[in-house]
DNA sequence: AGATGGTTCTATATCGTTGTAGAAGCGCAT
DNA sequence: ATGCGCTTCTACAACGATATAGAACCATCT
């Protein structure tokens, strides 16, 4: 049986409000109490039982974060990083996966267990616009990665349409000009492969560069196979591109390792370009450029949106919070 | 406000531990009073407070799974299939990271957050046997990988040295003799590394092949490029393997591509088979063998041990599981 | 009629902590 | 000596659920 706080109290000779107030530093106390508390705190190894505490105070110092996986990279390097800022925070990150599942998200939405959460950062990619109405407007909810929903909610996000347009621009300037985008979801309106399809060929259209539908690769996922089979149709159709920009790092790696595989070599006869900096570019060879999103800033603003919304409750105006990103030059777009 | 049980039992005009009853599926209620008390919950839509549940019942539903990273696909992947099975079970896992470091790791065992914990899952790494009298008595713990510690503590394993015999054993049958090794750690006794490599050993010696230290390929850590880098050194002995078992899944992605940069082609130059079955061998080119080492078993028998433990106490003996391996067959072993 | 035993429900204490309200002690100005 | 304000501490009631013990009801058996 641990110890209570009654049990030092009596050990210490105070009352257990005293013990209290030793614990959570209130000022008012004499030092010689202060010192029986904590020798009796530490002869009984005595630690605050959380549960009753959270109980009493009404909150369980406890936040979820909605990812679809975390088998990639990005969202397992996410995980990390929102840890670490709930964990300057005093907050416990518990981490809920809903494989990019709309009835999975949902799921996470309306669990029993939001309750014994303070709050949620979600990162949706299932569902919808059509779904907004059926996310509760109870929990505290931040939500992370593309602006699908409408502004009822607490929102971090990048600007994907300007780092694409960012990381084309650079390829532009080396020179190049038969520049493939890998990873397009044709139709798509909202997600980060439209903004960042937008991005691309805005850039494009800045150097008057006519947009080729035959440099387009288009993928359904975003993993490193899909990059290689999108690089690997593209070059099928004899269009010899001088230049890639792929939509994440993942799809990144593929192209690069089909073209390698077909004896391009990078960056002399092919440049390239990825979006996430995930720490695999800085290993990949050649190391591979990418655009930084600001995974550090978009963790730390989540978890400073979300302790603010919950302890502001539901009246202040949500806010959209864009993340500044940064093109970041590795070996596969360095020329010389 | 949310509802709570008296709001409940009020609407119902029962009492609260009626309700009480209810909700936990006591037999010895009419049917009609069932019906008033879920009908009442609906109206109010009311969730239990997991927080004073937890409180009464003294346990929390949480249990901890210490991992060193989740960029590690191993670990993720870990963590996917662990998640899944304290879901099955109806715990909550929360994931925490030790970079596996080991003061991190020690941290991990002795932080406050312990207590808001009913066990924790433990993939030590970076902690020695020297550091076992460390661990505390009280919580219930079962350690996940090597058999590094005494064996005061649950335990869930694979057979390393069975699994990597058996998998240069299969290269050996299919007609390779000069096998290289990827992953050694020079001079270690108790880990992964150690205990793998003395499975390739023994294949060599149970076929009469010597083993040649030349094909040895050593790393610090078991990423992908440390795989790339050590097969290069062996490469570079001019030694010529004509296969080659990597000791995880990583080091092999990065000696395929090391091999294939440099014209091999895998499998009819060169065989290649992994460690840890992770999803990506399933989309390299070629698809990549790799050693099965029972993931979801591990998940299932970690979670179910520390159930038992959870509930039995600290009187139960301690248990060694060793979950069944399995080699799976790609293209990267397949010749014709 | 009374005892027996199973069903159905309730009042109350309790888990371990924190908030509230106020008591007691002290120094200092009146 | 009285009042005032500051410091230091305490008693007690919460938080919202579950466990215990037992009351009340009903049918059946002696």
């Amino acid at each position: 049986m641990p110890a209570t706080m009654r049990d030092v109290a009596e050990l210490a000779g105070v009352s257990v409000k005293t013990v209290s107030n030793v614990i959570n530093g209130y000022p008012y106390i004499k030092g010689a109490t202060r010192e029986r508390v904590e020798t009796a705190i530490a002869q009984l190894s005595y630690e605050v039982n959380v549960t009753a505490r959270n109980l009493r105070r009404g909150s369980t110092g406890v936040i979820g974060l909605a990812l679809p996986e975390l088998s990639l990279p990005y969202f397992a390097e996410l995980a990390d990083s929102v840890m670490d800022a709930g964990h300057r925070a005093g907050l416990t990150v518990v981490i809920e996966r809903t494989r990019g599942d709309r009835d999975e998200e949902l799921a996470v939405l309306t669990s029993t267990w939001r309750s014994s959460t303070d709050g949620l950062l979600f990162s949706p990619l299932g569902m919808t616009p059509d779904d907004e109405p059926l996310i509760p407007d109870g929990a505290p909810i931040v939500l992370l990665g593309e602006r699908v929903f409408s502004p009822r909610f607490d929102h971090v996000t990048m600007d994907n349409i300007e780092g694409a347009r960012a990381a084309t621009a650079r390829l532009i300037a080396l020179g190049r000009r038969r520049i493939a985008a890998i990873g397009v979801h044709p139709g798509e309106a909202m997600g980060s492969a439209a903004l960042r399809f937008a991005g691309y060929r805005a850039a494009l259209a800045e150097a008057g560069i006519p947009d080729d539908p035959r440099l387009h690769g288009a993928t359904q996922l975003w993993h490193r196979p899909s990059g290689a089979a999108a690089m690997a149709s593209v070059l099928d159709r004899g269009v010899a591109p001088d230049a890639v920009v792929a939509f994440n790092d993942a799809l990144g790696l593929g192209a690069m390792h089909e073209l390698q595989l077909r004896g391009y070599e990078i960056p002399r006869d092919v440049l390239l370009i990825g979006f996430d900096d995930i720490e695999e570019t800085r290993y990949a060879r050649p190391t591979m450029s990418s655009v930084d999103p600001g995974r550090e800033f978009i963790a730390d603003t989540a978890v400073r949106l979300l302790r603010e919304r919950i302890a502001g409750g539901t009246a202040r105006t949500p806010r959209l919070v864009t993340a500044p990103h940064r093109v970041v030059d590795r070996a596969s777009t360095t020329l010389g």
